[in-house]
Parts: structure tokens; C-alpha cells; sequence
DNA sequence: ATTATACATCAAAATATTTTGATGTATCAA
DNA sequence: TTGATACATCAAAATATTTTGATGTATAAT
């Protein structure tokens, strides 16, 4: 079964491990974490990101593109800028599942048998 | 800097983004979620976890091994048997982070300048 | 003592991720 | 229309992670 329960408030949503995982992958590397924390203030291009850290252009273009693709992030063209900023939608999405995790996880000892 | 800034409730703490992303690796596997998931509902053992999945004894003790030196579980020997658990104080690291994450990202447009 | 079970660990192979430097595309300014 | 800027993308190299099968260690049952 691939599928985690996520125990919310009204109701239970089942949400794909694979999914999760991708959104994982996000936060498990600390460049990223470096510019997810950058987002944090608000919108950022690639520029900023480039000012504000050591990170090379096409080093900071790959990461970017694995937090896009994992859907954390928005992207918004202004003329030759792209600006970057987080999707709260899938932040809120994390929030669920570690919620699930922390709110009902039992006490329980041996779970089977 | 490597250090996240977490604003909490009554004060602000700071923790290593190589911790966080330590912490988050465990989360960033589908197998590791799936094991995560059984621990869920309680302790469980390696056994428990062979019967559960189809994945083999070493690669359930390969993955352990991620999770135990992330902090994220803690163990238990009981003779032959070794019972894992979940440890909540990890769990509440994680959740205090995507909390500051969820509650304090801003709106903001254009964080630099 | 011998054997079986539960699990850890190891080295090698298989895979996947990350970094680098180069090149490509679009936008804009002169 | 030339040159500069902002960024994406690419292929190759460097690294890291994961899987596998074998072996090792402790515990316990016979």
C-alpha cells in the first residue's frame, strides 16, 4: 500500500508516499533548505539567490527546479526576472502530515500481534 | 549561515539546516515512509516490518539505520528482538520547523531590495 | 553443544543525485 | 542590432545513496 492516511481534523485524506517523499526530497538537502529559508521573506530570483549565498547560477537553477517539480514553489516571470516564492498549498499539505504523524502516533507497544 | 531560525510560540530557536535535513531524509523515501507509517500504530521490529512489506532483512536494517542516526526513531532490545519506535521529541522538532515555515512565510513581494 | 532466529554489518554493484562548465534563449538597454 | 543580463538546460564528471547477497554476532531453544 503506498498510500499514507492523513488524520485531519473532519476527515481522513489519503495522500500517495510517493508524493510526500517528492516533497521530502525538498527539504533534505541544506542549499535548499538555505533557499527555502530565503522564500521565506518573500519572493526571490534567481539573483538574490545567487547574492545572498555562494551558490552558482546553474548550481541554484537545479535546485530550484527540483523544488518546482515537487510543487513547493511558484514561479512569476517579470521581464528577465523570475521570481520564486513558496506554494502554501503544499506547505499546508506537509503541515497535515506531520500533524498526523505527531498527533497520533501511538504509546502503544508492538503494533502487531 | 546554516542555522533556521524556528518562531515559536513564546521564543525563537535556532537549529543546524544540517540537522533539519538530516531529519528530513528520513522522510524522503518511499519505504522509509511506509516504515515510518507502521511505527505509526506502534512499536515493530525488523520481523514485523519483513511480514508488512516485501522488502528484504538488510535493506529494513539499512533504513533503520537512516532513521535511527537522524534521531528520528529509538530502539529497544528485548532478547532476540529489536523494537522500534518513533521518537516524539524529533517529531516536534520537525513540526515546530513547518510550522515557522507555514505561519511566517510571508506574502511579501520582493524579499531583497 | 548444536541449531535456529533476529538482526547488524560489510563489500560490491547498481542507481541516483549533485556539481560543473558550456551553451542556449529571452528580455532589455544602448 | 549589438551587447549585456537573467535564467534554463545540457552532457560529463563527481559524489552519494540504495540494493544485494554474504557473513558476523547475540540470543534462545533443543
Amino acid at each position: 500500500m503506498n498510500l499514507i492516511t492523513l488524520k485531519l481534523l473532519k476527515e481522513s485524506i489519503k495522500v500517495k508516499k510517493e508524493d510526500i517523499s517528492k516533497l521530502m526530497v525538498s527539504f533534505s538537502d541544506p542549499f535548499r533548505l538555505e533557499i527555502i529559508d530565503l522564500m521565506m521573506d518573500g519572493e526571490v530570483c534567481v539573483c538574490d539567490i545567487m547574492k545572498l549565498t555562494n551558490l552558482s547560477q546553474s548550481r541554484i537553477s537545479y535546485h530550484i527546479k527540483i523544488l518546482k517539480e515537487a510543487g513547493l514553489i511558484a514561479d512569476r516571470q517579470e521581464g528577465r526576472w523570475v521570481y520564486y516564492s513558496l506554494n502554501k498549498e503544499s506547505l499546508l499539505l506537509i503541515k497535515e502530515w506531520i500533524f498526523s504523524l505527531t498527533d497520533y502516533s501511538s504509546n502503544r507497544k508492538r503494533c502487531c500481534e
